[in-house]
Parts: structure tokens; sequence; C-alpha cells
RNA sequence: GGGCUUUUAGCUCAGUUGGCUAGAGCGCAGCAUUCACAUUGCUGAGGUCACAGGUUCAAGCCCUGUAAAGCCCACCA
């Protein structure tokens, strides 16, 4: 026996992965790199007739799925790219460990990758890794301060290599989770967002964004973080609603009201509603500012509310959004009051230095003591946090480069709308458009050392030059250039990680202009729905701008995985899953089936241990399948010289140039081939279908096929592994293999358990390939196996084998319902008249255990079971029947219910006239059903 | 304020263009045991499909409204 009594994913996982590496089975079988091998000058892979054979098969899925062809789709026709399949994966973070997040993305997108290598596209999926800017600086940075030390005893450059040297030193963890879940990603072709083609091309799209004069420095206020002292993007900021006052100042004869009165210092106007009847008379006039020496003006604006608070408004420039544009408006000055490590800043002496909170409590007391505050309110607002460490952000006044994001976003829409991307859930297309309406220019400058350096350099001032003041240049390992004469610095701001992560598609594929990919655009994009903003919408815009069209097909957008209760995992509620607890405890496949179980696009979704468990059971499901198919296999094929099995012809066979030494007894590969002459046999046999059982499995593996292709097409991949479950489980197993018990179809058990083993694959690879090999049926790996085509099977006889699923559950279910235990071996079962019984005693009473089948001799007696198109009788004694009557009495009352719903349906008019015909004649038919298994029932009432 | 999503069995979820006598897994109850598999097999219980109206021969599904839960964007002096 060469397999295990149960399956132990553990023993074979790392081996088989490694199996496949080694044999580069991961890599896209047409080149990544343009090829001119019959040196006509022309890509090789734009040259329709290459791929025939790939090509023939996609045609003939194109055509069944027609859909109308835009001019980009008519340009890659009979190309490379229309075999290629390419997919991107988001990078995790380079000195991480996977979450289970990351789980639920290798399971979604290596099951696609794998699906589509099966269907004979060159398959491409590309991993990263993620320098993670802000997330390793901040890691980096605490480090820094645990030995005593501070970023700013070191240079911008000094920090960069030390934290390379920090992420090199805990690099390869991830590598070997993504391994150890199966992805079967291209590792040679790993990107790093630091990688220097990445480097080489954001900087190339920065200097075109430059020329285009999309880029500009400007002074506006950010999001900025005191303790990391580094500004944000909007996106990164995490808004809150906390409890906080609202204080009433009179600034003479007007009451302003501020949450922040710390800011005062920094007023440099009150605004009040133009058409606010209270506050007419003062527009234009001045008032004092408290504590100061200065007067403000009084402005009209419409940003005063003349229902909110007192109805002015005190207007900080340098410390408040609104303020800010308001300021902008009536140009005002900006008194910075706050530095950027939060201490007051240009404000009397008494203040000086103090934090913001210490200082609002004394200017709070001072504003009291001098009668100046008039009252205070307890409000809910929502106030900006640093998503890292939560400390409250600062709005700050700070020169910054943005993105002036007009074009990029209007370019986007346009793609987004001509349908060029299919998204999946499909509302988050409008989502995605109304965001990019309204998006405001993005600030792509962060002060912090660990990312790529903004390429722009200033003059140094004292030369008084007529060069400008800011030039691009690529020399960032510089901190100053030397360009027509005069100097430059470099600035020490790097970019906002989403600047490079919009060009992935791009750098991933090794796009250029020169050299276009057939892998991009990318097939599909699947990411965490949470990022829809950050990342895919940025995606869109750069790859728009930069090739012309838009980055990927399709996109699918997965939920957040959440505990068994839905609830958000989280290290604080102490309900957070590691993906590698499971994979070590269940193995790789169960993880996969349990977490793709029960899964749509873009919800967020319970996950449990148990869902883990069920797949667990279906590969050891699996497993014991194929120790009883291969059993019987080996058996009938050692008779095979008496048998005569037929063979089958070249064409049928798949080829496959990597092979693998078998396993032996103890599950270790052998280093010898097994017989070559009973492989050959079993390797080339054809099947025929002897049987009702035999059809009837065929025709639900085709189903089953049909449905998992038709489930891929439209990502629903928790459909796709149900149907395989029950496939597999309730119809292979409990049906078809216990049929197999009494009639053995060697042939067709390999045919069927390899087409379930390849249309598996996807979702559990390791116990697939495992089972694979062991059987070393069919050379080479299952991955790179093709998908298989239809079974041959005959319909009508595939169809009478669901009354035999009929009649032996109605044996079952009676001989369970009979009064006393272990009713199954005592009765015999009894038919008149029934060719179908007759033809399969064996069988039915193998899966009934009944202890005998008989024709009836004479007058019916016993217990008739309630089938309406069957005679059957278990041959129970009178006295049995007898305390069987009430579950009959039953039985009948609800047959009855059933027919007198049908009925009711027939005598309504209107059905018989509108509803279609098929259905009219359905309910026709079940009535008469319905109607003999009533009688049936009630001649067997009567009898007893 | 604007937008999105969800509500179906004890739990987690399916239910695709209306044809439903509403399904699955787990859990629960009963029965089985030298069988490929106890990570098993068989049988069963369990549902006014959130609520109220409407359209239709027919509504879990379509329309209108209500309620509850969750999310996103904007505002919040």
């Amino acid at each position: 026996m060469k397999f295990a009594s149960s399956y132990e994913p553990n023993q074979y996982e790392s081996d088989i992965y490694a199996a496949w590496e080694a044999a580069g089975v991961f890599k896209p079988t047409i080149p990544t790199i343009p090829v001119d091998d019959n040196g006509d000058g022309v890509d090789d892979r734009f040259e329709a007739g290459a791929f025939e054979t790939v090509l023939r098969r996609r045609e003939q899925e194109e055509r069944s799925a027609a859909h109308d062809d835009g001019p980009a789709q008519a340009r890659r026709e009979s190309t490379a790219s229309n075999l290629c399949y390419s997919i991107v994966m988001p990078p995790p973070n380079a000195n991480g460990n996977l979450h289970i997040g990351h789980g639920l993305t290798v399971a979604l997108e290596d099951s696609l990758t794998r699906y589509y290598r099966l269907k004979g596209a060159s398959t491409w999926y590309i991993p990263g890794a993620d320098h993670a800017g802000f997330e390793t600086w901040v890691v980096y940075e605490k480090n820094l301060e645990k030995s005593g030390h501070t970023r700013f005893e070191y240079s911008r450059d000094e920090l960069y290599s030390r934290v390379w040297d920090f992420v090199q030193m805990q690099r390869g963890n991830m590598e070997l989770q993504l391994r150890a879940l199966g992805a079967s990603c291209s590792w040679d072709d790993l990107t790093f967002t630091l990688d220097e083609n990445v480097i080489d091309r954001v900087y190339t799209t920065f200097e075109k964004m430059w020329n285009d004069g999309m880029i500009y420095r400007g002074e506006k206020l950010v999001n900025y973080c005191p303790k990391h002292q580094t500004a944000f993007a909007d996106i990164e900021v995490d808004h809150k609603d906390e409890k906080g006052t609202l204080w009433e100042l009179a600034y003479d004869d007007i009451i302003v009201s501020t949450t922040r009165p710390e800011t005062l210092f920094g007023d440099t106007a009150v605004a009040v509603n133009p058409e606010d009847e209270r506050y007419k008379d003062m527009i234009g006039k001045t008032v004092h500012l408290p504590l100061t020496d200065r007067e403000i003006p009084v402005i009209a604006d419409e940003h005063a509310d003349p229902e909110y608070g007192t109805g002015a408004v005190k207007i900080t420039p340098a410390h408040d959004f609104d303020d800010f544009e308001v300021g902008n408006r009536h140009n005002l000055e900006r008194i910075q009051v706050i530095s950027e490590d939060g201490h007051m800043i240009n404000v009397p002496e008494k203040y000086l230095g103090l934090t913001t909170e210490e200082c609002r409590k004394q200017v709070l007391k001072d504003l009291k003591d001098q009668g100046i505050l008039k009252g205070e309110k307890k409000i809910v607002h929502s106030v900006a946090h640093c998503y890292k460490c939560d400390t409250v952000l600062e709005p700050m006044l700070k020169e910054q480069w943005f993105v002036d994001v007009e074009k990029l976003a209007k370019m986007a829409i346009e793609h987004l709308e001509n349908d060029e991307i299919k998204f999946y859930p499909d509302n988050k297309k409008r989502v995605v458009i109304n965001y990019l309406k309204n998006l405001k220019d993005w600030n792509i400058s962060r002060q912090i050392p660990w990312g790529i350096a903004i390429p722009m350099f200033k003059k140094v001032t004292e030369e008084a030059t007529d060069e400008p003041d800011w030039i691009f240049d690529r020399r960032t390992n510089l901190t100053e250039i030397e360009k027509s004469g005069t100097r430059y610095v470099r600035d020490e701001d790097t970019f906002d990680t989403w600047f490079s992560s919009s060009h992935w598609p791009i750098v991933c594929t090794d796009w250029s202009e020169e050299n276009p990919t057939p892998y991009y655009p990318l097939n599909v994009m699947e990411t965490a729905g949470d990022i829809l903003f950050a990342w895919v919408a940025r995606m869109i815009m750069m790859g728009v701008y930069v090739t012309g069209e838009v980055p990927f097909k399709e996109v699918y957008l997965h939920g957040l995985v959440l505990d068994e209760h839905g609830q958000k995992m989280s290290k604080s509620k102490g309900n957070v899953i590691n993906p590698m607890d499971l994979v070590e405890k269940y193995g790789s496949d169960a993880f996969r089936l349990g977490i793709l179980r029960g899964r749509s696009a873009g919800m967020n979704q319970a996950f449990s241990e148990n869902s883990v468990i069920a797949g667990r059971n279906l590969c050891n499901k699996l497993w014991n399948i194929s120790r009883l198919v291969q059993s019987i296999v080996d058996e009938e094929f050692e008779n095979s010289a008496t048998r005569g099995l037929p063979e089958a012809t070249a064409e049928d066979e798949g080829a496959s140039p990597v092979t693998l030494a078998p396993w032996d007894a103890n599950c270790r590969r052998q280093t010898g081939a097994s017989d070559p002459s009973r492989e050959s046999t079993i390797s080339n046999s054809l099947y025929t279908t002897d049987n009702m059982g035999e059809d009837w499995i065929c025709r639900e593996i085709n189903e089953c096929t049909k449905q998992i292709e038709q489930d891929m097409k439209d990502y629903r991949f928790a459909e796709a592994v149900e149907t395989l479950y029950q496939t597999i489980w309730d119809k292979y197993a409990d049906w078809f293999l216990e049929s197999q018990k009494i009639y053995r179809n060697a042939a067709l058990l390999k045919a069927t358990l390899e087409h379930l083993l390849i249309i598996l694959h996807p979702f559990a690879p390791f116990v697939t390939e495992t089972i694979w090999q062991n059987l070393s049926w069919t050379e080479g790996f299952i991955i790179t196996q093709k998908w298989p085509s239809r079974l041959n099977y005959d319909p009508i006889t595939a169809e009478q084998f669901e009354s035999i699923l009929t009649i032996v559950s109605e044996v079952r279910g009676t001989l369970q319902a009979l009064p006393g235990t272990n009713n199954a071996n005592k009765y015999a079962l009894m038919y008149d008249n029934d060719s179908l019984v007759e033809d399969n005693l064996l069988l039915i009473k193998a899966l009934t255990k009944v202890p005998d089948i008989n024709a009836l001799d004479g007058k019916p007696r016993g217990l008739r079971l309630a089938l309406a198109n069957h005679e059957l009788y278990l041959d129970v004694p009178e006295q049995v029947v007898a305390e069987y009557k009430d579950a009959l009495t039953e039985k009948i009352l609800s047959v009855g219910r059933e027919l007198d719903a049908l009925n009711a349906r027939m005598m309504n008019p209107n059905y018989v006239e509108k509803a279609p015909e098929h259905l009219v004649k359905e309910t026709k038919d079940q009535i008469k059903e319905k109607e003999a298994l009533i009688d049936r029932l009630k001649t067997q009432q009567e009898l007893i």
C-alpha cells in the first residue's frame, strides 16, 4: 500500500513546493522579454500562430463568451497577450509576517493563477515585497530610541542605509510564508519597492509630470504628526469622533466660538456670515485680539455658519484647513504659532515653548481671569489622528511637493466611464469615479528617510543666477550637485509610498514604451477593498498617464477577514488568527479551502477554524478516495491481460517534460521508476461506461467542471469550492465509489479521479499534487496538466440512475423510521414487475444493506414504499407495520398538503394561461405523481 | 449632509435573468461499526427569508417605505 491511511500535509507540502520551484513550473511559458528568434525584426511573442494550440483553445472560449470589442481589444486580437494571464501580488511588507488578509489574497490569486495555468495560459504571478515606508520607519525609529539615539543624530543618507541593513536582516520570513501557502508565483521576478527599476520608472514619471507642469511646490496646510514629524496624505488620516469643548471668547463685542483657544495667537481675522443681521455693522471694523496687542479685522465669509455656536468664528489660517481657505480668499496673513514638534512659537514670552496642551490650559486660565471666557459647551467633533501612533494630528503649514491631479483624474475617469475595467463588486466602479471627481491635489512629500528620494534640487541662494530655483535631477545619491555652474542641494524629503506603488503593474511587468509587454495590462488586480482609493484609484491614474492604457482589465476586491463572531480582528481584542498556525495545524490546502468558503467580493466576512477543519476533512476524504481507487485499479490492471483494456491514441495524452519518481510505502520518493509495463497500460487506457452509475458520475463531473469554469470567470470562489466539495464527497465517494465496489471499471475510475484532481488543484494544490505523484499514472506534475475536457456518457442512463438514488434513499429512510434499531439487515426488499430494480439487484442490495431482494411471490405483503413509480415492499411483519401506522398517516398528510398546493396552482386560470408551458406541464406531472403516491399509501394503510 | 453595504436555520454563509415544495458547512439528535476514510457512513430535527405596503399567474429575488447593524466621503469655529 503506497498511501498512508490518513493525509498528513506536513509530510509532503514543502517537498512538493520545492519540486515545483526546481522544475520552474511557476514561470510564464511565453517569454516576458521580447524575443526575435526568427530574425524578422518582429517580436515573436506578438506573431499570430506562434502558439497555435493554445490559441485554438482560447478562441473556442472567447467565441462562447463573445462581447463587444473596443479598439484596444481588437489590437490585442491574435497576439501573445491573448494567451497570457498576468496578476501581481499586492506586495507584503518585506520584513514582516503574513497576516490573515495575506492568506486570503494568496488563496484568491493563486487559485486564479493555477486555474488559468491549467487552462493553458502562460501565467505570470508576480510576487512583490514592500519597503513599507512609514511602517518600517516607525519600527526602526523605536529601536533607535531604545538604544538611546534619535534620528537627528544622523544624516538622511546614513539613516537610509541603516534602515536598509535593518530590513535585510529581518527579511525572508514573508517569502517562506508565501511558499507555505502554495503561491505559485514567479520568484525570479520578485519586485521590491525600492528596486532600481522601480525608482527609475518613478523618476521618469515624475520628470514627465514636472515637464507637463503637473508638479508644484506649495505652502499648504498638511496633516502633520508631531511625534513622527512627518506629513500625511489625506487618505492616511484616521478621523475619530471625540468629545471636546466649544469655548466662547469675547473679542470685544463679538463672541467667537472655538475648540482650540491656544491658536488665538495665530488669528488674523474674525469671520461672520454676510447675511447675518447680528454682525452686519461690524464687517470691516477691527476687534482687539485678547492676550495680545493686536487688532484684527472682522470679515464677511460664507464659511461662518450663523446657526453654529455664536455665528462668529476666529480665523487662524496657519492652523486650520477651513481657515486656510478663508485666509486665501481674503488675503490674510498666516502666522504659525505651533512648531513642528508641537511647541508654541511666535507667541508672547509667557507662552513660548509650551506644548499645545499646556498652552491651552494657560490661555483658558488667563482668559477666564480677564473675563473674556464667556461660556463653554461640550460637543462631539471628529479629530484627525495619526493612524500609527494615535497622536492628534496638527494641521501644519509646510512647503511640500504637490501633484495637480486634475488631468490625471480626468483621464482615469474617461477610461473608467468607457468600461475598460470591470469591478467585482461592480458598484465599486462608481465609488472610484466619484472619488476621482472630488480628488484634491496630492501631497507627495514625506519627511521620513526610508523611501524613494524626491529627485529635486534647490538652488543655493547666495549665488544669484538666472537659473530656476528648483531643478529635476536623477542623481539623488548626491546631496549636492552642480549644473550650469550653479550649485543645488537635494530636497531631503521622500515620496509618498503610494506615488511609487501606483506604478506597480507597470514596473512588475517591466512595461516600457519601447518594449510593451503582452502581460500589460494585467488580467486582474486583486486586493483589499480598503485600499481602493489609496492604491487602486492611483494605479489607474498612473497607468493611464504613463502607458495610455488602464493597468488592469478587472479588479477583484476582497473584504476584511473577521473573526468567527463577525468582529474585526485586533491585538487588543486578542482574536487575531495567524494563518501560519492554521497551515501548520491543518495544512495549506485546508487553510485555502477554509478561507475561500463563504466569501464573496467586497464583503467583510467571518472566518473560523471550523471552516479550515472542513477543508482538512475534504483533503483527507480525497486521500482515501484515491487510496480506494488505486487499490481497485491496481487489482484490475493486474488482470488486464485477460480483460484486454483498450488503449488511447497519442493525441489523448497530456505529455509533460517534467517527471518525478513516485513515493515508496513510507511516502518517500524513490529514485527509480516503477514498473514501466504496468504504467504504460494504465496511462493509455480508455474507459467505457458500463452501467448507470458510471454514466451518472460522468454527467455530474461534467456539470461540476462547467460550473467551476463559470464561477472562475465570475470570481465566485466560494461557489466553486462548494461545488467541488459536493461533487467529490456526496456524489463521487458516497454514491459512485460505493457502486464501484460492485461494478469495477478501472479505466473509468482512473479517468474520473484524475479529472477531479485537476479541477480541485487550483484550490488545493498540495494534496492533489501529492496524490497525483503517488498514483503515478500520468507523467509530470498535475500543476502543468491540461484542464480536462468533458467526459463521455449516455444521458439517458445517467438520468435513470437518479431513480436508483431515490429508491435507495426511500428504503434507508423507511428502515430508520421503523420501530427498533439496526433495521437495515432485518428485512428483505420485494419488487413487483420492476426491471430497473431487477437489473440492479446487487447495487441496491449493497447500498441499502438489506439482506435480500426478491421478486414478489403472490399477493403484496409487508410495507409498501412511498415511491410513485416503483412497486416495492419491505418484508416487514404485520405487527411492525401496525406500529408504523402513525408515521404512515403523517406521510399521507404531508403529501396531501403538497398536492393541495399544486392543485391550487392549477385552479388559477391565470397560471395556466400565463405561466410558461413547461412549468404548467411540470405541475400537471407532479400532481399525477402525488396522486399516485397517496393512492398507494392509502392502500397500504387499509391493509393494516 | 452625500453615498455604499448588510439583514435567509443555533452559528457562518449560498440562493446568478422572478418559477422555491428555500440550500450548504459547522453545530444538534438518533442509528451504524472487523468496510478507503471516526478527519467515517446513514437518517433526521431545525426557517412567517428584518418589517409594512405594492407590482405579478407566481416575490427570498423587482418597486416604495420603515427599522436595525456596519462601512466610506465631506463637515464639525
